[in-house]
DNA sequence: TCAATAATCGCAATCGGTTTCGGATATTTA
DNA sequence: TAAATATCCGAAACCGATTGCGATTATTGA
């Protein structure tokens, strides 16, 4: 109840027998203040317990010391890591973190683009929205000088900061391992093909099979919505059930890939001597399923870093906004049991 | 790179010919300016292209607009349902969501109390640090007259809204579903007691075992600091070389849970027939691990969702604020093999 | 010692809405 | 018709910090 008076560089300054402005630089640090009087403000201030009003700052400096992030839905393993990257990196630099998810949907994109461009912030981290095919929305913060980071899912063509993983490159090395573990027919679930993630992945399924000499069979590809459980194992129902059945499923996420070996694990298909089985991201359930999903590694909250680092650097460095700036981040393949054919590939994590 | 001129209400006051104050009220949909003028201001508002700048407005009327939430981490299962049902919520009411992780430490706690504090959010809601005992630092938000909504790790006394589960019912069935499953020595993996959740988990399993006329062995119950897969692994290790080993472990999350099935398997032990397990939480990876694993079920998305309308409610109903107010939430006892010995109990989830 | 330069600091405008107080016009009542 | 009340709107202070510019004082150089 006790709302005490709100305490203001005002009631500061005429305390200590200076002026506001020499209050506000002393605080930040302003070169133009002396050394000693600088410290003395400080020291008061903290002493007298004043609490700066960060709305009033940015309200004159046009700063928020914010930063906004859209995804897609918080409460997904890959995402929440980048989420925790992101604020884990902006908290000790002084900035917050608010978020908004579209739930894959280009609309709710679109209208929280709108609400993060009126909330003053500093800098944009997005990872698209499945549906998203059109980037319009984004050229408003490039107007408006704030930079943006794109994020795993990022646009076909704007000119941003982009933070990634080598998708295709790590497409090639899960197929790859799948065929040095003796497969010679290997299926793939991919995700949206406008998505660069998915399109990357199955780009690099295909490379390394053309690499190996074995044939492309366009019937053994799955170009799904979500990639939800639901998909997964209705696929490798209709796979398994070929008369020439895959030995081999390199799938886009790990969602589908541990709903194809549930699936392959109950109709008494053996896993991975029938059926071997390379998923994506290495979320929790991936280590958790048994037989334990190979997958490819994703640094996540590495990511989430990077791209809060970059929103740093470019408010602080100034940087030019016109620029794209591309940092790709490494994938490794983690070979669990569900791929394990021979004994010679890499070594097995322990559980 | 093209910064428009921004284009304030004074602008379209001069273009209107109306004062800025006007164009403030009707904007806000103030009784005082007539239906007619409102309905036009607006849409000249609109067709100029009009952009509220919610900072400047925030600064005014101390308001933000903005909720804030203090969480341990997000990317855990539960607390980014969590933060999802807050974010929508919140959203369609107008409002951000700004978040900081304490990863439980109470020194981090304290400190993004701070921050948020001065940031001016119009309500906060937690779910507390492991660590922490005392509640101090949340007193400022109450002196400022800021609501604060506990939710799931709630303080032991202070006057605020809550919003939970009964853990102590849960708890309750949890261990009254093993004892109908036929076992009768039931081991419970608990968190630290200083957390009302664990206190009352294990407060409701050992009330069921009285219930029952079943013995309480202490030694059977593990206090653990984190509930990690580390200490269920180890812990299962130990029981399970007792002379006397238990037939049932209650475990208070499942990340334990898990891991003790995941052991127990391996050294050969049958789960459900030597050793039902039930976990608590419902997480991804229970439905996942083989046989799966029975659960609590938490309605986390739901939690975070009435905990935004508590904060809603709060301003727009302008509350007393010292009175305290509980949401108890419903659980459900969620069997899956890991516990089912017999036939006759509940229905199993289909997988 | 006096002018020139540097080091410090204060004044006042500013950011863009919100809100109090009161004035002007319209409507109702006696 | 005059007075009383409603209705609608404007002037200006205000929220609390930031910052360009000018003033004052201290330091340096000749």
């Amino acid at each position: 109840m006790a709302d005490k008076k709100k305490f203001t560089i005002y009631d500061l300054a005429k305390k200590l027998g200076y002026s506001p402005s020499t209050i506000s630089r002393a605080l930040n640090d302003h070169p133009t203040i002396s050394k000693k009087t600088t410290k003395f403000i400080k020291a008061a201030a903290k002493e007298a317990g004043y609490r700066p009003n960060s709305i009033a700052a940015s309200l004159r400096s046009s700063r928020s010391n914010t930063i906004g992030i859209m995804i897609s839905r918080i409460n997904r393993p890959f995402i929440s890591s980048l989420i925790s990257g992101v604020e884990e990196c902006a908290r000790q630099a002084g900035y917050s973190v608010i978020i908004s998810q579209s739930n894959d949907k280009y609309d709710n994109e679109v209208n929280n683009a709108k609400v993060l461009r009126d909330s003053q912030i500093s800098g944009l981290i997005v990872s698209l929205a499945m549906e998203t095919e059109d980037y319009d929305h984004f050229q408003q913060f490039v107007d408006m000088g704030i930079p943006i980071v794109f994020v795993d899912r990022v646009p076909k063509s704007f000119p941003s900061y982009h933070v990634v993983i080598d998708n295709y490159a790590a497409g090639f090395k899960a197929t790859q391992h799948l065929i040095d573990q003796g497969c010679k027919r290997i299926a793939h679930f991919a995700g949206a093909q406008h998505r660069n993630v998915y399109a990357e992945r199955k780009e690099g399924y295909i490379d390394a099979l053309k690499a190996a000499k074995l044939p492309v069979d366009e019937s053994l590809i799955y170009l799904f919505d979500t990639l939800s459980s639901e998909e997964g194992e209705k696929a490798t129902q209709e796979l398994l059930s070929l008369e020439n059945p895959p030995d081999g499923i390199f799938s886009a996420n790990d969602t589908a890939a541990v709903s194809a070996i549930i699936y392959a694990k109950k109709v008494g298909v053996n896993i991975p001597k029938d059926l071997a089985i390379i998923g994506f991201n290495d979320d929790p359930m991936a280590s958790i399923v048994d037989p334990a999903l190979s997958t490819i590694t994703h640094p996540a909250i590495k990511m989430g870093e990077i791209a809060a680092r970059r929103v740093l650097e470019h408010t602080t460095d100034n940087h030019d906004s016109s620029i794209s700036e591309v940092t790709i981040l490494n994938t490794e393949v983690l070979v669990r049991k569900s791929s394990l054919k021979s004994k010679v590939d890499k070594p097995v994590e322990q559980l």
